[in-house]
DNA sequence: ATGCTTACTTACAACCAGTTAGTAAGTAAC
DNA sequence: GTTACTTACTAACTGGTTGTAAGTAAGCAT
């Protein structure tokens, strides 16, 4: 016996609000209270005192008035991104990708550190060195630390922050949240290095302006990132987006996957360098030592046959799942990130006209404008939200 | 420049508290208002109030007390389904189905009729003679009708009721639920015939514990209804959920769909039909006249070889689209429904073993206990909830 | 009857959004 | 410079909601 539908308080009424006013803010400031009250269909007063509260919050700021149009001229009211700083990690497979940024997305301070893994417990030491090290960088004066982000790869209980389990970093059922808010005294927001690209691409790349999105990550593996109505999707079992484990055919029925799921084992970073490797080996060049999807991109790219029927068939599977995605998700917009990604001009046209006509509206594909560093605006996106009720009212249509 | 999140207004909490408190009456009744608040985690006096409410709506109503653990007994509330009636019209490809049903799901009177598809007038035409026949039927005293729900089989844009594209009646941009409301008086909601269908099986059948849920329905095409948080997710273009055009594999990359999607001309009752079809010409046993999906069916089930195979294809290219539901959206259920589901005894435990170990977790597949009254029983649900403001408060996990 | 337990009611406080009327701060015309 | 006008903002108030807390009612046990 649970409920199944939320209920409401005045307080959250007004987070709600808040969370709106904010976000609303952020991304057309410079902008009028008058507007704002507007646009989002509040009445004046309420835009009035939600402002205030963010004025004394320091999340926003006035800078000066626009033109007057005949009357008093209203007084602008910006986001103060640069009055905060966040800390971003992204806990790659083999580098712990660290950032200081303010709430614009402006990287202040970045460090990328290759990781030989260790135990459990060495990887948790390097992460608080990292993150010490990022604490100690010099900040703008009067420059605040509101929060640290941390995406892990693997699962993870989210509110909670508990890592559940991360097979590159030996972690199960890990407390990372409370670890790390018991030694720097800080927020801690603990999420799945996919989802939380997603988020940084709702944030400040290519999802901006949009409330459904799924962010595509492709490097050693393939993994998607949901956001409806402006938040994360997880899933019943913590698992919407796995779509490496996407079946590109009935022939991949009978095969339980161990490690890495169907699609992933082909098209993914690892994928496309075991087909480099093996198209090499059939040509009679084999390959000694090791062959990474970079270098199958790079021989496509001046012009070597047997790298481009391997890409040809990456643009096939990629293009499958990105068609399957749409026929069942139908999101305004579909974004490929990851590693491999940085080809993306190899991939996107052509995946483009492998689907035209395939699904019923062609989607909108877009490569990542943000890259590596997806997962740490997205650390921001969480911090920024996370301080707030998490609630979403969401209008259906 | 356009609001991205919603905000809030004291009414539309109230809304929001009312639709979780009726949804948990309708759930859990007959119960104690004591319960509601604590299970609700709403303060009795607001739980109170929204109870009164109920009651003068008579939505529910005083239904005894449960006995006494040592001081006064709690007077139980129970959902009044019976005190209201709704018609529920499903409009299939050649049949009108309309139900008079009350809130509990109860039908009472209940209607199959054959249409031959005249033009677009004449369909029309016929509906409002089916309407009109179901507003006659006797109904218990003091009953009174609350609203139409029509599901049709196409697009539409719901909250205004438009029918944008129904191939099989020849509508388009058919304002039904205007000149519904405008003949008949009463509150119409409009919409698509298998997102309606899922509703029904989170109100009513499969999925009534469940905040997300896939509702797959295979009948003449494939289609799923997908329900997140309680509520329909429609896409940005109206076309989540549209897995008749899952690719089942590489080789359908490049086959630009005109009619129906690459899944569904050969999973659909049309697709099994044809495959049998082909089958039986190919043991040289070519077929005159129509052969069905059904026939196929039986075939297998009495033991013969062709249709066996044909429904093992089949179970294939189920297992696949389920599998890549699975690891997209990650429902917590998911439901088989439609025309070809009649014979998921044959589907589902095979689908099933299938899939097993191909997604990260297995997932709930289920066969719809309402059947064919899935979609009607999804007009209730509209009725119910659309005579409330449309939103959805929702929490983020 | 008395006391106990539980359910409910009432009154009130806190909070929030909306409304309305008034004030402030500009521009434009004369 | 004065006046009229326009627009932006403020303040006070209304109405609606939830929550808290104290008091009342209803049944049970002794």
């Amino acid at each position: 016996m649970a409920q199944i539908r939320e209920t409401a308080t005045a307080r959250i009424m007004r987070e709600i609000n808040r969370a709106a006013v904010l976000d609303f803010i952020r991304r057309h400031s410079p902008v009028a209270r008058s507007e704002i009250a507007e646009q989002l269909h509040v009445s004046l007063p309420t835009a009035m005192r939600v402002v205030e509260d963010l004025l004394g919050e320091e999340l926003v700021r006035y800078c000066g008035s626009s033109p007057s149009t005949g009357g008093r001229p209203r007084p602008l009211i910006e986001y103060n991104g640069s009055a905060h700083a966040v800390i971003g990690i992204d806990l790659g497979g083999s580098h712990t990708f660290g950032t200081v940024a303010d709430l614009f997305g402006k990287v202040q301070c970045e460090l990328d550190v290759a990781r030989q893994n260790g135990d459990a417990q060495a990887n948790l030491q390097s992460l608080f060195e990292v993150i010490q090290q990022l604490l100690d960088a010099p900040r703008p004066t009067g420059q605040r630390v509101r929060g640290i982000g941390i995406g892990v790869p693997g699962f993870t209980l989210s509110p909670e922050g508990i890592v559940t389990w991360v097979p590159s970093l030996g972690w199960r059922n890990l407390p990372l949240k409370a670890i790390l808010h018991e030694r720097f005294g800080l927020p801690v927001f603990v999420e799945n290095d996919v989802n939380l690209a997603a988020l940084g691409e709702w944030g400040f790349g290519a999802g901006r302006e949009v409330r459904d999105l799924v962010c595509i990550n492709i490097g050693t593996g393939i993994g998607a990132g949901v956001i409806i109505d402006g938040a994360l999707h997880r899933g019943y079992r913590q698992s919407a987006g796995e779509i490496g484990y996407i079946l590109p055919g009935l022939n991949y029925l009978n095969c339980p996957v161990t490690k890495y799921g169907a699609l992933e084992s082909q098209a993914s970073g690892l994928g496309i360098a075991r087909r480099g490797m093996q198209a090499l080996a059939d040509l009679g060049r084999p390959v000694t030592g090791d062959l990474s999807a970079e270098d199958v991109f790079s021989a496509a790219r001046s012009g070597e046959d047997w790298a481009a029927a391997v890409v040809a068939e990456t643009v096939d599977y990629l293009a499958l799942a990105i068609a399957n995605v749409t026929a069942i998700f139908d999101p305004e917009v579909i974004i490929l990130g990851g590693g491999v990604a940085g080809s993306a001009d190899l991939l996107i046209d052509p995946i483009r006209s492998r689907i035209r006509g395939c699904t019923p509206f062609d989607p909108a594909l877009v490569a990542s404008p943000l890259g590596q560093r997806a997962a740490v605006m997205g650390a921001i996106m969480l911090v920024l939200t996370g301080t707030t009720e998490s609630l979403v009212l969401r209008r259906l249509r």
